[in-house]
DNA sequence: TGTATATATGACTATATGGTTATTAAGTCT
DNA sequence: AGACTTAATAACCATATAGTCATATATACA
């Protein structure tokens, strides 16, 4: 049975996660980890974020679990916890693309 | 190749359909919806939610084509577009007990 | 030690949004 | 028509947060 009710503090942690995805420059910058681990200088480069708020948004991936880092010398390398995002960012994609579709069928 | 980058107004509108799961008030009406449609009184009812404030989530949870709607006289009925909400849900509790379980081994 | 570089953090502002109360709109009933 | 019910909307407040600037921390290097 799949489908036991969340208990308030649940949803809460669920929500949070959500939460974390809920920014485009945080998906961004999931994208630019997909190739690899990269440094907090890459990651700005690649996304032209700034840099405290770059910073930011990365401490809100570590702190729900979607991303790792790694502290090398003066540098901070980070990378994707697991694939688990881009399976969740595919079915959003794939709901995006449904309604896309449905939308043209309207206009037809 | 599940792997094309994402345009920033297609990272905008993936963030947006997240930003409608990243509240437990609206997990919850979700969560109320699993057993089958029903209206915003029966909503209120099972969530405690206020009115205006139900309404305001479930018009959210609309837009990004997770709830669908129905009218039947003088009540809305409410009832769940397809079942990615759990499946995107259940990615996420795998992911909580995980860190769970993480946590757990620290401290053991 | 002093300087340069990379990242994190604190302070601040502007905006977005959750919650509440009051009101409106629409349907039902007598 | 008038009273009642259900849901949506508007106005408002309080809080959260994205972005920016300035500063702190930490490592490397001369």
């Amino acid at each position: 049975m799949p489908g036991k009710a969340l208990t308030p503090d649940q949803l809460l942690h669920v929500a949070e996660r959500f939460k974390a995805l809920a920014e485009p420059s945080r998906l961004d910058i999931l994208q630019a980890l997909k190739a690899g681990e990269r440094n907090v200088g890459e990651i700005l480069e690649k996304t032209g974020l700034g840099q405290a708020n770059a910073s930011k948004h990365l401490r809100v991936l570590h702190a729900a679990g979607f991303v790792e880092r790694r502290k090398e010398g003066v540098s901070t390398y980070y990378r994707l916890a697991d694939n688990d995002v881009f399976k969740l960012c595919e079915l959003m994609c794939g709901r995006l693309e449904k309604e896309a579709h449905t939308r043209k069928k309207l206009f037809a």
